[in-house]
DNA sequence: GCCGGTCT
DNA sequence: AGACCGGCA
């Protein structure tokens, strides 16, 4: 891991949400979803998100709270879903499994010795999208009218081509990854409250006076997803060495070190596995009483935790929609 | 991912 | 100064 050292390589500035008006942006879904879903469960009352089967869909509130902040800037979402994970992900994905399951454990405590504050906290650590999760929220955002693409691989790198080719404005995700795979600009924090930011792949090149290539060696030698990197190695350190040596095996080799499989991640953030099959349409006409009714009477969801949000997705898609009769 | 403390 | 690490989301 280790991919916040890309923070400090790269070219970050603030934007409001006012200039964004009327662009279109490549959302990671699994990303925007994971964080809705945790603050979802953190401060929700579990019944008010649990059927009477027991299937939580904490998911279906995260989604009604999240949506508006888009609309209510007038800012298009395309939500972009991951397709296969490569075999590279599987120390990381072995990782987080490990952390989890330790969280689980400390969960079970807590719940016995009755401590609700840390039942909570702990609650909102465990969270995994499931399937049931990802397929209630495809759901969902079908019912809106909210354009969603397939990618056959890292969503992340989907979002960048269709950046890269112009078919949205932006990519929108928390990860510093989208760099990686070239996408121009990324606009980060749409999760949180107040202004995103916007993180600029060319200007972070000249920067650095690196190319994209050199860019993703130097992520390499620190560590991604895919490698643990070199220990010693960070971000100073890794764009000195890459003007200095000009590519990652250069490096390698006067360091004396070696990376597993580092061609496949090269070519895996550089020429990663994307689909022209994707078709949208930036008018969205939601179905909002269709939505109501698939969250609060198909899954049980208490209306009271999602009347507010429709709310708000009615009256700014509704405004939205007289904008363009002006 | 973010932050703050600590090691080299 | 730069990298690392552990706690908390």
């Amino acid at each position: 891991m280790g991919n916040a050292d890309l923070r400090s390589l790269a070219v970050i500035a603030d934007i409001s949400f006012d200039e964004l008006g009327g662009s279109v942006v490549a959302v990671d879904a699994h990303n925007w979803l994971y964080r809705y879903l945790t603050t979802t469960v953190k401060f929700t009352t579990e019944h008010k998100y649990t059927t009477d089967e027991g299937t939580e869909v904490a998911n279906l509130i995260g989604v009604v709270q999240g949506l508006p902040k888009f609309f209510e800037h007038d800012l298009t979402p395309v939500f972009v879903f991951d397709g296969a994970v490569t075999d590279l992900k599987d120390d990381e994905v072995q990782k987080r499994r490990e952390q989890r399951e330790r969280y689980e454990a400390k969960l079970e405590d807590a719940r016995e010795a009755g401590d609700a504050t840390r039942v909570a906290k702990l609650e909102s650590r465990t969270q995994r999208l499931t399937p049931t999760i990802v397929e209630t929220t495809r759901e969902l955002l079908a019912l809106l009218d909210v354009p969603v693409v397939d990618a056959p691989a890292e969503g992340e790198g989907q979002a960048a081509y269709m950046a890269r080719k112009g078919d949205v404005d932006y990519a929108g995700t928390e990860d510093y990854d989208a760099l990686l795979f070239g996408a121009p600009l990324t606009l980060r924090q749409l999760t949180s409250k107040g202004d995103p930011e916007l993180m600029d792949f060319e200007a972070t090149l000249a920067k650095h006076d690196l190319t994209w290539e050199q860019l993703v060696d130097a992520a390499i030698l620190m560590g991604t997803d895919f490698n643990e990197g070199i220990s010693g190695i960070g971000p100073k350190t890794a764009v000195s060495a890459l003007q200095e040596y000009g590519d990652l095996y250069a490096v390698l080799d006067a360091r004396g070190e070696y990376i597993d499989h580092a061609d496949r991640i090269r070519q895996l953030f550089l020429d990663p596995a994307v689909s022209d099959d994707y078709d949208f349409d930036t008018e969205i006409t939601p179905d909002i009483g269709a939505a109501r009714r698939y969250v609060t009477e198909e899954w049980e969801v208490d209306p009271e935790e999602v009347g507010r949000g429709f709310e708000r997705i009615e009256e700014s898609v509704v405004q939205t929609g007289l904008d363009r009769w002006n």
